[in-house]
DNA sequence: AATATTTAAACATCCGACTTTTTAATGTTT
DNA sequence: AAACATTAAAAAGTCGGATGTTTAAATATT
């Protein structure tokens, strides 16, 4: 039959309450801001002890649907599940599924040159000075040696945001979230931030022309650039491996 | 300063916990597969009581960072987070964001037509052999009236899957798990699945003469054939709220 | 009116007894 | 010896209640 069964698990209360509580929010039943009876009542409502309902609680708080206030008038409240959740939740995973710079990479040549393109259609003046402000920035942070990268992310977090498109935004910045770990191993130096840096002048050139082949394709460069340069970084020497994300050969 | 100050969060034990074990996973303390201590011997270690630990396995669960069984030979295992944990995060993140037709045809449209394209390069005969059963499969099903559209979903994957790409594989499906809640609602009919069945026959005719523009045209056309099939059935008058996820300006 | 104190609601923690699950060890039967 | 049944032990799961902590609202004080 070539079916492969699965292993059936636990059927632990908290699980269960946890399930019954995100079923009911999937289902409408629960609204965002909603608030659930203290823990005492809920428990008994369920006829369980307080101890599986915190269980429950954890659980779901986890998923970024619940949060628990303490005090007077605090209790659990259903929660709209934000970016930073699903984002830590990716990074999990990513973790262990540890995609070589060559999958980001990809991903990132399929998706941002076609932002680009609609970027040009759709950029404002504000977007703009935005941009060149972040730049400048960039530039005078490389000449004070005070570099962390946040201006990257932020100038490819605004070209996405410019979309409207919560997909791409959850998809693009989870990759920029995981390229940092590499990056603060690879440890990049000036000559490379430089470059970074005229890619995204680039690509701002293309935009103020409303140009969106030119700044597609500027953007694609932009993306290779930067994968040859790290990939060039990560064959010399040194691997700094400062949070240990980095499996190295050498057994410490 | 243009500083924004973010609000300080509880410091629950049972969240501590979970995070010193998060970060020793992350650090490469723990790996996969690895037992933790006997909840009893742990939380004395901690010099803390159970019920605080048992706090915190829910959550690293919930992240699936963690294992725990039940019985003699059983305890709290260190586990890879697999795609099922992230695919339910991203759904649930989803559900709020509840981002338009508009939002997932897009982002296909930037990576489906590229992902076939190199599908075209990558392609073996088991894969075109494993398409095409694909699609008779589903004519078959449809001339039953038996359509769960599970065919679509496995098309899609198995294309994404050859080109080795764990991110973009977890990109589509997750979206294609996402679209099954709309395409449930909007309750396809027969006429629109054999315009699917039509597209993965143009899809793989490109395939099979090795033609990676053919293939990105064809799914390009594919993609946006859906959504308008989509689009029609949902101006068309019933909406079918089977699971609630589409909000209804009617209050119940 | 501003400030300080009290109070009460709700979560947080702990503990210890008890239950259930699961596997391994042991015993029994054929 | 092999199959089956029983027992034992280790570990998680559940419970309930005592006690601590936080928070905001109510009250009292200056």
């Amino acid at each position: 039959m070539g079916f492969e069964f699965e292993a059936v698990k636990v059927n632990r209360i908290s699980q269960n309450i946890a399930e019954q509580i995100r079923g009911a929010i999937l289902d409408g039943e629960l609204k965002i801001g909603e608030q659930l009876p203290p823990e005492k009542d809920f428990a008994k409502h369920f006829g369980v002890s307080k101890s599986s309902l915190r269980e429950a609680y954890r659980a779901l708080e986890a998923y970024g649907l619940l949060e628990i206030r303490q005090g007077m008038s605090g209790g659990a409240f259903i929660k709209k599940v934000d970016l930073a959740t699903v984002k830590d939740s990716l990074v999990n995973y990513f973790f262990f599924q540890n995609p070589g710079l060559r999958s980001y990479t990809q991903v990132r040549t399929f998706i941002e040159p076609q932002v680009v393109k609609i970027c040009a259609k759709k950029i404002t003046a504000a977007d703009i000075e935005y941009l060149e402000k972040n730049i400048s920035d960039m530039e005078q942070e490389i000449d004070g040696k005070s570099f962390i990268s946040n201006l990257d992310i932020a100038f490819h977090k605004k070209l996405v945001d410019i979309t409207e498109n919560e997909i791409i935004s959850l998809v693009v910045e989870s990759i920029q979230t995981a390229l940092i770990n590499i990056k603060q191993i690879v440890h990049t130096d000036e000559q490379f931030l430089k470059m970074v840096c005229q890619g995204h002048k680039q690509i701002v050139k293309a935009l103020k022309e409303k140009d969106p082949e030119q700044a597609s394709k500027a953007m694609l460069e932009h993306i290779i650039e930067v994968e040859e340069g790290m990939l060039a970084s990560q064959s010399g020497s040194m691997i700094i491996t400062e949070k240990g994300l980095l499996k190295n050969d050498s057994s410490s």
